[in-house]
DNA sequence: TTGTACGCGTTATCAC
DNA sequence: GTGATAACGCGTACAA
């Protein structure tokens, strides 16, 4: 495909007998330009349909009014809320939005990354993928004076900007929860321990325990098991024990607190008051399953929107180097029918 | 934010007493350049931590290794596993995305469209927004000769690519299916009749009525039903008249169909028994709602793909133009408890 | 095989 | 207020 001619600011000057640096001055608003030429600028700009090149304008300025997304996965509800989030505010700056996705390989974000860093795109805004590995490609962007930021799953140990949900007392509110409604031995479905999330709700998980006495049992722990199938496996094992559990907390997400339901209708086993289920995301479905599921709310989209609301007052305006700060956001537990054994008959 | 000075290809040449052009040529691969230089050439890159400048290199070439991409909302199920659907190809191929929304807004799309021109992406790709005016905007990506591609969401007036649903086919089978299950009454909830989906899917409602010799009865047929709770007030009124439907096609979502199951479900009306719902784009929660709810599956991720490859194969490397083609998608119906009047009993 | 010279479209910095 | 010129970083025809 060959582009054809657009009309540049030198056609522009041409046909007035101007030179291209008023044309320039014109449309940017930007040193002296007398009214009459600068609406006589205007006029024919438009007559001739005049585009700007972005690319020559942002290679000239040595900077681009665009910032990079990564994530593991766009159509995934969480990650898909947090990119409507953060377009939401970049658009109304004036910014672009490169979107790319690892696909939770590694060797993908890091690909990624590279082109970004080609595109020269002013900030980069990532959630890791789950294999993480290392970190150098992160360090990378920096070394490069890119500014990097971090949401969600984030590598602990880089000094960068962070936007983060509480797992932690996000997960402490939902156990403690189970215990206030009498469920005495509660299981805890993880995900994979290197991602800082799945760390963070099972401390979360731990703490509640232990601040109401309650013992910690290994066998109640199931590692990996954050896929709706994962965890359905993993759910049978727990309910086929000699001392089942009583409450399950699918930390790892709403798909997971799915699959244990599933398994447990199927084994004819009654929620919530034989078995209490909190799941974690609050996706949509979880509203109006049978009954429905307790889960935790991420506020996903706001999540986007304070990411990039980061960005524009703390970072970009500042000329010095910002200290890197850490914004937590704290979810709330959304309480419904699967963990409200208490009230058994009100079905929300 | 001043961004660092970076290595570029003269710093490479001035380091090893050659010529920026030599560097270029050796990164690229493209030329004559000895093995020795080049090797050398690729390891003082790396060691300078050499990045190339794609802003510099694609306004050096006159294209753009780019697509960019407008959709209604980005984390709308069908939008978001059609950008990653697209995000999966044009990886694959080099190419980034860059993504806007237009939030259901002409005025918006118009300004993202300027924005993409300006950016000079090879190829846009969109999906219009809700109150689709006029169509000089997609106009004018044509005549900055930057190739367009329209899906779901299209105006049809305007040639170019199209990648479709066959809506009205999808339509007529599912209502063809609810006549099969023995219902008399069929109602249809309908969206914006501006849209060409909408209208499409209204036209395969007639269509499979008229082949069965059913009556036509616009007391049946509401329209803008196109949320959950427009769909809900719409099933409140068709219930309560005197002779209600026995069956409702929620054409525009399948929200709208959760919509009049909750209704149904209020009122005590039994579904399927009694009512028959159908939905339409298979989100997640159709399969789990008690009943499950029939609906029409879009392959959504791969009509992201097929629309990528359309650019990548008939488009982008034919040189002359080609000519607009309308690649048509069959969806498929996908048959749930919700309308399974004869077996009843099995709870999918 | 390597070097020279120029242009992609824009903006910034001069001088007038 | 306007014009001339250089430079952003790169790729490519051409010459050596």
């Amino acid at each position: 495909m060959k582009t054809p001619k657009r009309t540049t600011i030198y056609d522009i000057a041409k046909k007035l007998n101007l030179n291209a640096s008023s044309v320039s001055r014109a449309l940017n608003n930007s040193g002296n330009v007398s009214e009459v030429t600068k609406k006589l600028i205007l006029k024919t700009a438009k007559e001739l349909n005049y585009k700007q090149n972005s690319l020559a304008s942002n290679l000239r300025k040595g900077h681009n009014q665009t910032i990079g997304v990564i994530v593991p996965r766009v159509n995934q509800n969480f990650f898909a809320n947090v990119i409507a989030g953060l377009e939401e505010v970049t658009y109304q700056k004036g910014y672009n939005l490169i979107i790319c996705q690892s696909n939770e390989s590694h060797a993908r974000e890091v690909k990624c990354v590279n082109t970004l860093i080609n595109q020269h795109v002013s900030c980069i805004i990532i959630s890791v993928s789950a294999d993480f590995e290392d970190d150098t490609h992160l360090r990378n962007i920096q070394e490069n004076g890119i500014q990097l930021i971090q949401f969600d799953r984030v590598d602990d140990n880089l000094e960068t900007f962070k936007v983060l949900n509480d797992n932690k007392q996000a997960s402490e509110d939902a156990v403690t929860h189970l215990i206030a409604q009498g469920y005495q031995r509660i299981a805890l479905l993880e995900g994979p321990q290197n991602l800082n999330i799945f760390k963070e709700r099972k401390e979360g998980y731990l703490s509640a325990l232990r601040k109401h006495n309650y013992p910690i049992l290994p066998e109640l722990m199931k590692e990996n098991a954050w896929t709706k199938e994962l965890s359905a496996a993993a759910t049978k094992k727990l309910l086929n024990m000699a001392h089942p559990p009583d409450a399950i907390f699918a930390s790892t997400s709403d798909f997971s607190a799915l699959g244990v339901l599933e398994v447990a209708t199927n084994m004819g086993i009654k929620v919530p008051a034989e078995l209490g289920i909190c799941g974690y995301s609050n996706e949509a479905f979880t509203e109006i399953t049978s009954p429905s599921i307790t889960t935790v709310d991420q506020y996903s989209v706001s999540m986007g929107k304070t990411i990039a609301n980061l960005y524009f007052q703390e970072i970009k305006s500042d000329n010095k180097d910002a200290i890197p700060k850490i914004v937590s956001i704290k979810p709330k537990l959304i309480i419904r029918s699967s963990t409200l054994r208490n009230k058994d008959e009100q079905r929300i």
